[in-house]
DNA sequence: GCCGTTTTCGGCCCGACTGTTTTCAGTCG
């Protein structure tokens, strides 16, 4: 239902629809995604529907005409004036609603493959906004979107900002890097890595040094876009970088925009205006004359908007910034809270530590238990434990337990 | 098309970057 939702408002911009109608389109897709309430069973109780922020009236009555008919009729309407191919357009980087309009009624391109036909035959050349920049970048993004498309599991990304990171913290001036995004909302994975940088190399006006460094950084496969406060480029990967250089001043402001998520910043800001502050990644201001509110810290700008400071992976819009306002976060679980672990294996089959190396690392972690579940033998494991290697296992756990001063009350062997 | 702590009408988030349009439109996050 979210993605009907969601293409039909793809399909109501080419169409050159109101803006603010196709917005509505956007937030009941997401509201279509992310509501616990079961669209399929609820769509005979209307009242149901309502209550979900988002849907109206009109998007009461589409939603049951996708429960009943799989589909909506403005949807059909569009689709049998443009067609499904012209959707994967929009795809494209660089492409967006007034670009494929723009194509389809000059050139009759309705699809990726004709676009990429139409820009080999040279028909683009002359068409409004189509330079030759543009026209190259056209062909650079089909090339890229047929390469790679998708997302990355987060220690993908994660290992990419360790490694970014650690080439930005050795240029003079630049003190501080903070991967934001997916990356610091906890996700499983990333579309793409967002990187806040700031120092004494950041400052406004004199950023161009180490924008240039940023640029040079080895792994570039192509850079996107190059500015005074961003430089955007891909890695080998494909794994697209957002670098963004920001003065002390702003930190806070930045660090809150840029982690999201978008929903939850969209209504961070619609409360920020009822409340006469305007807020943007530079700082949360007053409407009237633009003095500054909050800026350096996430904190002072979640208190000036009468909310509590909320952990990152909770930003997500859903219901996240009431509870702040309420003071009745919930709290989340931390890895202080996890008591023990009840699978582990050790080097005596497929580990890579010792008895004694998992059990100091437990005690280290704060454990209060710990399972040792090696293999056993048999068909399926080459280095299984028979039964006189997993009797000597067993006598060693006893002996580490007694080195490390436990009482092994609860020790036990059961072979599965 | 949705929504309401002045409103059932009249609003609806904000700024950076790019390319090409001599003053800005389109896209993106």
């Amino acid at each position: 239902m979210a993605r009907l939702l969601a293409e039909t408002a793809d399909l109501l911009e080419i169409d050159g629809g109101d803006g603010f109608r196709i917005r509505s389109y956007r937030r009941a897709a997401e509201a279509a995604e992310q509501t616990t309430v079961d669209l399929t069973a609820a769509a005979g109780d209307t009242a149901r529907l309502l209550e979900i922020p988002g849907i109206g009236k009109g998007m009461a009555t589409n939603l049951q005409a996708i429960a009943t008919s799989g589909t909506l009729p403005l949807r059909e309407e569009l689709l049998a004036k443009y067609g499904s191919s012209l959707l994967e357009l929009l795809k494209l980087p660089g492409m967006g609603p007034k670009t494929v309009a723009l194509l389809w009624s000059a050139a009759q391109i309705a699809s990726i493959d004709e676009l990429a036909e139409a820009i080999e035959a040279g028909r683009l050349a002359g068409l409004p906004r189509m330079g030759d920049k543009q026209i190259e970048k056209l062909r650079k993004g089909i090339e890229d979107y047929r390469r790679s498309a998708g997302r990355y599991r987060i220690d993908v990304a994660e290992e990419a900002a360790q490694r970014i990171g650690a080439y930005l913290l050795a240029f003079p001036g630049i003190e501080k890097v903070t991967p934001a995004g997916s990356l610091r909302r906890g996700r499983e994975t990333a579309g793409d890595l967002d990187l806040l940088v700031t120092g004494p190399a950041c400052a406004p006006e004199h950023t161009a040094g180490a924008v240039d460094y940023v640029a040079a950084y080895p792994g570039i496969l192509n850079i996107i876009a190059k500015g005074e406060n961003k430089v955007s480029f891909h890695l080998a990967n494909g794994l697209q970088v957002d670098v963004r250089l920001l003065p002390s001043a702003s930190y806070g402001a930045a660090l809150q925009y840029f982690t999201g998520s978008k929903a939850h910043n969209v209504s961070l800001r619609q409360r920020a205006l009822k409340m006469g502050y305007t807020l943007s990644e530079w700082a949360l201001a007053r409407l009237d004359d633009n003095s500054t509110v909050a800026a350096a810290t996430e904190e002072e700008i979640y208190a000036a908007l009468g909310m509590d400071w909320m952990p990152a992976e909770l930003r997500e819009n859903l219901g996240e910034i009431e509870a702040a306002a309420r003071h009745a976060l919930p709290r989340l679980i931390e890895k202080s809270d996890i008591r023990g672990d009840l699978h582990m294996h050790t080097n005596a089959t497929d580990g890579h530590n010792t008895i004694r190396e998992m059990a100091e690392a437990a005690v280290a972690a704060g454990f209060g238990y710990i399972a040792i579940t090696d293999h056993s033998k048999n068909l399926a494991m080459t280095n299984g434990l028979d039964d006189k290697r997993a009797l000597e296992h067993v006598a060693r756990i006893k002996e580490v337990d007694r080195e490390m001063g436990g009482a092994h009350s609860g020790l036990r062997w059961d072979r599965g």
